[in-house]
DNA sequence: CCTATTACAGATAGAAATTATCCACGATAA
DNA sequence: TTATCGTGGATAATTTCTATCTGTAATAGG
């Protein structure tokens, strides 16, 4: 059971731009920079996350991303689910049936014990991942981290976030 | 996140080899029959299982596998760690060091937070598995399943188990 | 002792998923 | 108009998973 290393990417992108002010944005060249990531491939983790309704993107120039809504309204298994996908882990492959005994359908109404043991199991890994929201990560990395960690990546937020005239998805337009 | 296949494969093969009697064992090509699995591959899953202690194997005609121990004390965390391996699903790059601003070491002295709590989830999930014994998955497919299913499963185990001489490894030999 | 059956280890190959790069395109701020 | 940026597709490199085959060791039974 492994996760796909853009997990990790996703998480650290979408922590980092919750730091990001208002309706600013940020390039994702500028996130793939933050964490020496290949930007080519981190782009398409951000589009599964855009895709996800978990971040908007801003085309042209001063483009760039930012949280979809608040950090306290997305949760690691929003991440998870929007990267790897909404499979179950365990995949059922009814093998119980292609023994050489062969019964009719009738024999198999049943779910199968193992399939509902697995996803039971993997209820509870999300069930804890849903528990755990964005903004957790966030003050959980300013309050415990180290402060010259915590400054250097605002200021990296700082100097690479840019403004955008309005229109955060469908808010007021509040235009003159 | 993904599973492979022979988690499933596994814990089937387990769960009926919890049915042999005594210190009896299964040949694997009778096990690979028993789920239309190619032996082959099975084999190196039994392996594993072997490797962890949780099947035992006699070589030799007349030889297969059986439990090594009372299917009451085998859990689906052992077989899911077995042929999955120990290591966590999410494996932390540390990508937070890898920006273009460098701090030395003792800027992260603290674990990644999103580290813990992707382990956290995990830990989670392993609990669950640990609850579940294989006995359990075996009490369930013979109350719940399909009388039909379950006759035709105790029956192909009659037909392939094999009566062992003696020493269920380690065990009093018992000899005349 | 011989033979057949079985587990085991290793090499290997094919299939599939993951990771990564590149380019053409549309959008848009300056 | 131009340069910047996100999007989508095509493609390739890499790794993991799945599967097969070989030879070897162990051993029950004749």
């Amino acid at each position: 059971m492994k996760l796909g290393e853009g997990v990790e990417a996703a998480i650290h992108c979408a922590a980092t731009l919750a730091s990001v002010a208002g309706n600013s944005t940020m390039p994702g060249a500028a996130l793939a920079e933050s964490f020496g990531l290949s930007p080519s491939y981190l782009l398409k983790h951000l589009n599964q996350l855009t895709a996800a309704r978990i971040l908007e993107s801003v085309p042209g120039p001063a483009g760039g991303y930012r949280l979809a809504r608040a950090a306290e309204r997305i949760t690691l298994l929003d991440i998870v689910l929007a990267i790897e996908g909404r499979e179950p882990a365990f995949r059922c492959g009814e093998i119980r049936r292609n023994g050489p005994v062969k019964l009719d359908a009738s024999a198999y109404i049943k779910p199968c014990g193992v399939n509902a043991a697995m996803l039971w199991a993997e209820s509870a890994y999300r069930a804890v991942l849903a528990e755990t929201r964005l903004s957790d990560i966030v003050a959980e990395y300013a309050a415990e981290g180290d402060p010259r960690a915590f400054a250097a990546s605002c200021a990296f937020v700082e100097r690479h976030q840019r403004p955008q005239k309005s229109n955060p998805t469908k808010q007021t337009p509040a235009r003159s």
